[in-house]
DNA sequence: TTACATTTGATATTATTTGTCAAGTCAATC
DNA sequence: GATTGACTTGACAAATAATATCAAATGTAA
């Protein structure tokens, strides 16, 4: 979710993979992980970003916890069920 | 989560900690962390426990999922807003 | 006090995540 | 069809986190 975001934003402002790599100070190669979904951006990189393209902080955070979590529940059953009940217990 | 309703059957089914942990093949201290909610359980304990205590999988299964997803997004911001996207994309 | 159940904390082991780098693919241009 | 530049992939090492093991501590009832 965050990697689509950020590729996108990346794009519109015409950077190039390396030059934002530079900016975290990271590597081209997990940069790209990154975009493509296959890694997840450190939570210190993604308050950087929403620097860099000028972008709430609230909503590049909720994309990253949001990936987070589809992670953790990656290849298991009854999420929507384990979701909710998570949900009812944080209200 | 899934802790506490551990501890409730196992309590209304007269059984020690150690004997609960012998059918596991865990450790006394460590299935004692476990229903603390100190750890989580394992994927196979769980499946392990529906059977002995004749509950349904899907039910202990879906605590233990909300048990992980919980852990994942301790000391988090925007844990909401984090989780309803996430349950919109399983839509 | 003793005996027993449970909890806690320290350390060791194992698993997962992350970083680094080289080699690979793919287009565009020459 | 060779070269260049952007990006991707995969293998391995390093760092971090999860889990197991065990001894000591706590709590409690007889």
């Amino acid at each position: 979710m965050l990697g689509h975001k950020i590729r996108e934003l990346r794009e519109q402002n015409q950077m190039l993979l390396r030059q934002l790599a530079a900016q975290l100070e990271i590597d081209t190669a997990v940069l790209s992980k990154m975009e493509r979904g296959d890694r997840l951006f450190q939570k210190d990189d993604v308050k950087a970003l929403a620097g860099i393209f000028n972008q709430s902080e609230e909503e590049l955070l909720t994309l990253w916890l949001a990936d987070k979590v589809l992670k953790a529940m990656e290849n298991e059953n009854y999420k929507q069920q384990a979701l909710k009940l998570v949900l009812n217990t944080l209200k």
